[in-house]
RNA sequence: GGGCGCGUAGCUCAGUGGGAGAGCGCUCGCUUCACACGCGAGAGGUCGCUGGUUCGAAACCAGCCGCGCCCACCA
């Protein structure tokens, strides 16, 4: 290590995230790391496809998390020297760019609609090229190791090619159609949305009992609606078919107020009898329920809202062209006129509101064009069931196959501009229809000009091309698909389960004849810390960025892993810091090994790695390199199922509590007498630790590598996020030494905890003994550690732990230490009793396994023993 | 209406049959020559409630109470 590096180790005390993680990354692209060729088979490599995030997006937690989880899975992998590509790329969101410009153009006075669609595309391709990369941006602060140099986007040309393939080969299955049906119409953003982009909100609205006419009779069928202004589309009344009530009015009419329709009353099985009057009015363009009922007898099907959320002519001169709301009024008004309003009352229901836009949706039939999923589904259900893609947590498992089982057709088409245009063209003369992956030039009936279908595919149903149409397909040459795909595992939140996870199985199977990924993860939500969702409107939201700023990725990361949990979870600010604290005491641990650490008496003999082989020499040193073993195996274990937050904390817990706060006061005289030994031994470790924390922290770990190397004389670009990953290696593993050290760290505690309980000035060294010279324990460390100095001989001991005596001295005020001890006595008294009562019972003895009766009697042999020695 | 999950230390959470754990917070003591984002020691839990299974239950079973989330076309 040059003079210079090293007087910047030796002055930089803390750790300085932000100056550090630029230069950092720099280097990792410079150098290629993230950009994997296309060789090697699907099974031997390694790939994830990032979940798209909108092209709107900023970074949140949600992000982060999920980012966070996948780069310690690419990189871990990475290390284990596989192919390993992250593939990376945004999504062109059609709900979310519209949403976005729409308010610019609303706030420059204007719309879409005058702007017209061409404008409008120029203007939304404008503002992804300005903006839609600034996620990308984020992605890479945060230390993702995706392949930026081979970013998608899907309206790319190539993705393109693989929306209109797909579209052509599912029309041509005759899983894709047009028809006309009850569709969710999201007044906000004037198209159709999926039942997925549905959320049902609880609703206070007033439920009105409405009077209607019996045709040829006095008498009055007495309806209940929360929505009377859907009641101008009203086409019959039904009743249940065994309601007494009403069974010899089936057949009969009634007479619809305001409109004087003629409404045949029927008899349907959906009428709940007991619910309102028994009689239903039935509304098939505008309520799902009663579509079904009005297509099992034959009604007439009145649309009267348009799709502008205004009456249509077809609700009559008097409401034509008021919104929903005033024709609400209005025909409330009318009704309570003619008498009409028989009861009204607050009713709570459910209603159903777009995601999209937070407008109440209107149900109606409109032609749109659907996809019917059910043989799709079928072997998607087949390959979950089976676990040929598993799912993390299980429980989600289930949920996917419920909902898969039950599948409706999917609406896909949109009235939005953004997006890919549905590959359909009319022929206006001849009323053809051509649906083909590039325009047909004209009518091959009539020779008639052609017109392409106005709308746009939902978002989600190019999203589920996702892990294969990034990687090249449907071409021919697709050296990255054959590579790479089927990926391995996806990472998600459950919110998309359905909306994304499922089509990609379905997709996938359907048109690679294989998965899309072996494994999918489904991550926490991050609540904010007080439990509320997190969300900008509730003010609730913590910014990523802001976190990565003010802490550091690798402590944002490091958070985030050990939050993350089979359920959802609060943001927890502390682990943030936990991860911060790690980082620091990485940096400064790593600044006393490589400060004073010489290993020049054994330079030249490293072997594979940039330092010599770990050296034992004593127990201790046997021991770390056999915790060391214990933590490679839990770490690289809790990696590979998915349990980041035991991998994080078992990496935390072994380097701080073990290496740092045991071995390295252990060896501190010998490594400041500059003994090559244990030098070499803990510049191996160091290698070792560094490697396996990279996956979870990799800027704090990468950039003390640079030191490691600079220290070890090593030469040349290599850098840590190659390193191989650390295999436990048997040889190390050394029970002995465990057992022996760790008596020797209990033995330390104990004369620390008495120490500190009679009231000895923690600077002193007290005399004490070791009573039997053949006490294996190295008493020589704990007599550092614990501050005791074994020369003196003589004297009646003041305490003992196991062998070591503690004697009278000026330190140690001896009223203090007998009340100590007799407060010990009362607890190995009690302790003494419990072992006693417990091996006295015969159930336990006979019962218990062996080895659980043999370590209660070797408690209580302890116990009696140290008793003894403090009442002898 | 169905389904999934949760209730453990002041807070956030681990802990799936053998003596209650972590991080933060709290108390006491330390300028111990890597780190005060540190070091040492400590206090603090009838493991939601009630029954059951078991030699033994925080853990398994049943019921109850409380809290989330998802799915569902009862006006």
């Amino acid at each position: 290590m040059d003079a210079e590096r090293r007087a910047r180790l030796e002055a930089t005390t803390r750790y300085e995230p932000s100056e550090v993680e630029g230069r950092i990354l720099e280097r990792w692209l410079e150098g290629g790391y993230f950009h994997p060729p296309s060789e090697g088979t699907a099974a031997d490599n390694f790939s994830i496809a990032i979940p798209p995030p909108n092209v709107t997006s900023a970074l949140h937690m949600g992000h982060a998390l999920n980012g966070t989880i996948q780069d310690a899975l690419i990189r871990l992998n990475r290390m284990r020297g596989r192919n390993s590509l992250w593939v990376l790329g945004t999504d062109h969101a059609s709900i979310a760019v519209h949403a976005l410009l729409e308010k610019e153009l609303r706030a420059e006075g204007t719309s879409r609609y005058e702007l017209g669609r061409e404008a409008f595309i120029e203007r939304a391709w404008a503002w992804r090229e300005k903006y839609g990369s600034q996620i990308v941006e984020q992605l890479k602060r945060l230390g993702a190791s995706c392949d930026y140099e081979r970013e998608r986007f899907t309206l790319d040309e190539g993705y393109v090619r693989a929306v209109y393939r797909v579209f052509v080969r599912l029309y041509e299955k005759g899983y894709i159609y047009r028809d006309n049906y009850m569709v969710n119409w999201d007044v906000g953003s004037r198209s159709v949305i999926s039942d997925l982009e549905v959320e049902n909100r609880e609703v206070t609205d007033t439920l009105y009992s409405i009077a209607y006419s019996i045709e040829d009779s006095d008498e009055v069928l007495t309806v209940a609606t929360v929505r009377p202004e859907t009641m101008l589309a009203d086409t019959a009344v039904a009743v249940n078919p065994t309601d007494q009530r009403y069974k010899a009015l089936i057949g009969r009419h009634c007479v619809l107020p305001l409109v004087g329709r003629r409404l045949p009353i029927v008899a349907d099985e959906h009428v709940d009898p007991e619910f309102g009057t028994g009689a239903l009015k039935v509304t098939p363009g505008h309520d799902p329920n009663d579509l079904e009922i009005g297509r099992a007898h034959g009604l007439e099907e009145v649309v009267v809202i348009g799709e502008d959320g205004r009456m249509t002519a077809e609700a009559g001169e008097r409401f034509t062209g008021l919104t929903v709301a005033e024709a609400h009024e209005a025909i409330v008004t009318a009704l309570r006129e003619e008498g009409r309003i028989r009861a009204e009352e607050p009713f709570t229901h459910s209603v159903p509101f777009s995601h999209r836009s937070g407008e109440r949706i209107e149900p109606l039939i409109s032609l749109q064009w659907f996809c019917r999923m059910d043989e799709l589904a079928a072997p998607a259900i087949e390959v979950v069931d089976r676990d040929r893609v598993r799912i993390t947590p299980e429980q989600h498992k289930r949920v996917y196959l419920e909902w898969m089982r039950n599948i409706r057709p999917w609406c896909i088409s949109r009235q939005l501009w953004w997006g890919h245009r549905l590959p359909v063209w009319y022929c206006d003369a001849c009323e053809e229809t051509y649906v083909a992956e590039s325009a047909p030039e004209r009518c091959g009936a009539c020779g008639g000009e052609l017109r392409q279908d106005d709308d746009v595919l939902d978002t989600w149903f190019s999203s589920a091309l996702w892990p294969f149409a990034t990687l090249g397909w449907p071409d021919e040459d697709a050296p990255l698909l054959d590579a790479y795909y089927p990926t391995d595992v996806l990472v998600t939140a459950r919110d998309i389960l359905f909306l994304w996870v499922a089509r990609m199985v379905m997709m996938g199977i359907e048109f690679t004849g294989d998965v899309p990924f072996d494994d999918v993860y489904i991550t926490s939500i991050i609540q904010a810390p007080d439990g509320r969702r997190m969300s900008k409107s509730l003010g609730t939201g913590i910014d990523p960025r802001q976190e990565i700023d003010m802490h550091g990725a690798d402590a944002v990361r490091f958070g985030l892993l050990a939050m993350s949990s089979t359920q959802d979870v609060r943001y927890s600010a502390a682990k943030i810091q936990q991860g911060g604290d790690l980082a620091n005491k990485l940096w400064n641990a790593s600044r006393l090994i490589l400060l004073n650490a010489s290993t020049e008496a054994l330079e030249g003999q490293a072997a594979g790695g940039v330092v010599p082989g770990p050296r034992p020499v004593r127990a201790e040193d046997r021991w770390i390199l056999s915790r060391l073993q214990g933590a490679i195996e839990a770490v690289t274990r809790n990696l590979d199922s998915y349990d980041f937050a035991h991998a994080a904390l078992e990496l935390y817990r072994f380097f701080w509590s073990e290496l740092c706060d045991w071995y390295l006061e252990i060896v501190k005289p010998r490594l400041y007498d500059g003994d090559p030994e244990v030098a070499a031994t803990l510049r191996w470790i160091l290698e070792q630790t560094l490697a396996l924390a990279h996956p979870m922290v990799p800027f704090v770990t990468e950039e003390i590598y640079t030191y490691l190397r600079a220290a070890a004389g090593a030469e040349g670009p290599h850098m840590l996020v190659v390193h191989p990953f650390p295999e436990v290696d048997g040889a190390l593993l050394d029970e002995a030494a465990e057992r022996q050290v760790e008596a020797s760290i209990e033995l330390t505690r104990s004369v620390r905890r008495w120490r500190d309980l009679v009231g000895v000035a923690p600077g002193s060294v007290l005399p004490a003994r070791v009573a039997d010279e053949d006490g294996e324990p190295p008493h020589e460390l704990v007599a550092r550690l614990a501050r005791l100095a074994f020369d003196a001989a003589e004297g009646e001991a003041l305490a003992s732990f196991g062998q070591v005596e503690i004697l009278p001295s000026e330190e140690v005020d001896a009223t203090q230490v007998r009340r100590r001890i007799a407060e010990r006595r009362e607890t190995l008294r009690g302790e003494v009793e419990r072992a006693e009562r417990k091996l006295s019972n015969q159930g336990f003895v006979s019962s218990a396994p062996a080895e659980v009766v043999e370590a209660e009697r070797e408690k209580l042999t302890t116990y009696r023993a140290e008793l003894e020695e403090l009442e002898g």
